[in-house]
DNA sequence: AAATATAGTGTCACTAGGACACTATGTCAA
DNA sequence: TTGACATAGTGTCCTAGTGACACTATATTT
């Protein structure tokens, strides 16, 4: 291996893309860069691959989430990888993007804790300073979930382990932003079956609704059908 | 920058399997490893990120790609990444995989020439020497190309620039290893309005054939169901 | 001219989602 | 107590896109 060899090679890190639904609105948590490049910008949470703590790449990123937010997601996936000359200041960059799903439930008291982490509604991340392509990589996210969510029920994920069939339809509606029929959903959690019933709940005003929950073996599948866009 | 992060920099690569359908068989194009690891045994086309060369990952999938196939691929796209410390015997290990479409015949002549770059039906893998976990890349990106195949028209970068339906079919039905409906093809090309006509052909005995190309401008768009499984 | 092969169409059935009226059961205020 | 209201859940028809498959069209071959 030659010396050159460690000059030029890219920097790898892994960062992921939070995101919960809380009071209707699609939320991703952000840091607060402590350090330079781009301290005091907004970032995504990540950081370096230890190789002595990491199996993997997605142990990295549960690492680096579980650092700031005290749990592991409900959901995690892989986005994509971004790379080039330009997007880090330090020289060529490699960033493995993941994007993740947890209940604002699960997370909330922990996160008040935490020095500079935050949860931002995806609608005012313009409005900040973000650091590096991360508006951009949540932009990608956000069409991954909004894709996914047509055809698949991973909207749960961003729900407490008992929910009703109002709050994952509020989570939806939240997610690709259209109202859906409450009929159509009904439909597919009955297909899907993937959930099962518990005991009952009354919310604001209203009839009981039905808890739900995630059976304990249950893979997400996929529909063949999109929901109308 | 301590000394100890120079050591413990994960090795970093980029992978890509470059599908084909020639005589209604879907290849792989598969490479026999010159040097350690695996020496001898057959990898996925790939290497190093350069940094004086390439711009972003992308670019170094598309330069490991035309150093085997003399072009570049009708078709490239993110795959996974795949890491950890067991799949590479030199240590941890980080691979960004490509899956990628290409015509047979746009590379078939120079392939002839490249020393140990082969054509291999996907189905004919399992009996060769296959290096690192290159197998299973290959496993999951024939399952992405699947699933893509339903429910979007990528298998026409599996052929030349003019084809014709019947062409289109025999592709997407090696692809998903199933009989379509030509009906149902048909209704899609209609309806996707990115494919144009030309002039006439004729292949073995049988009326002639309608000949159609993608429209320069076209972009690959998703249907709303999938094919039927 | 008939047999055969491939290309392409007409049409009906099926399925899952959309729309929306309707029923069910709770709270709250007069 | 009762009626207005809010949320939960159902019944039913409509619609669009696909599957199935018979049918027509046009070439080659013998």
């Amino acid at each position: 291996m030659k010396s050159t060899d460690f000059i030029k090679k890219p920097l790898f890190t892994v960062d992921s893309v939070l995101f919960t639904v809380q009071d209707n609105v699609l939320k991703v948590l952000m840091v607060k860069r402590a350090e330079a490049p781009y301290r005091g910008a907004w970032g995504l949470p990540g950081g370096f691959i230890d190789i002595d703590l990491d199996q993997n790449t997605d142990m990295t990123a549960r690492r680096k989430l579980a650092a700031k937010t005290g749990s592991a997601p409900n959901y995690l996936e892989q986005l994509q990888v971004f790379s080039g000359l330009e997007r880090d200041p330090r020289g060529f960059s490699v960033t493995l993007a993941y994007y993740a799903l947890v209940a604002y439930q699960a997370v909330a008291s922990h996160i008040e804790t935490v020095e500079m982490a935050c949860w931002i509604p995806v609608s005012e991340l313009t409005e900040l300073a973000i650091a590096f392509d991360h508006l951009q990589i949540i932009e990608l996210a956000r069409q991954r979930l909004q894709q996914k969510t047509l055809y698949s029920m991973i909207p749960v994920f961003c729900l407490p382990q008992q929910f009703t069939i109002g709050q994952l339809m509020a989570v939806i509606e939240a997610i690709i932003e259209k109202p859906i029929q409450r009929k159509s959903l009904m439909r597919r959690i009955e297909a899907s079956e993937i959930f099962e019933v518990s005991n009952e709940k009354t919310t604001s005003g209203g009839r009981f609704a039905q808890l739900y929950s995630l059976k304990p073996d249950a893979n997400i599948i996929n529909f063949e059908r999109n929901l109308s866009v």
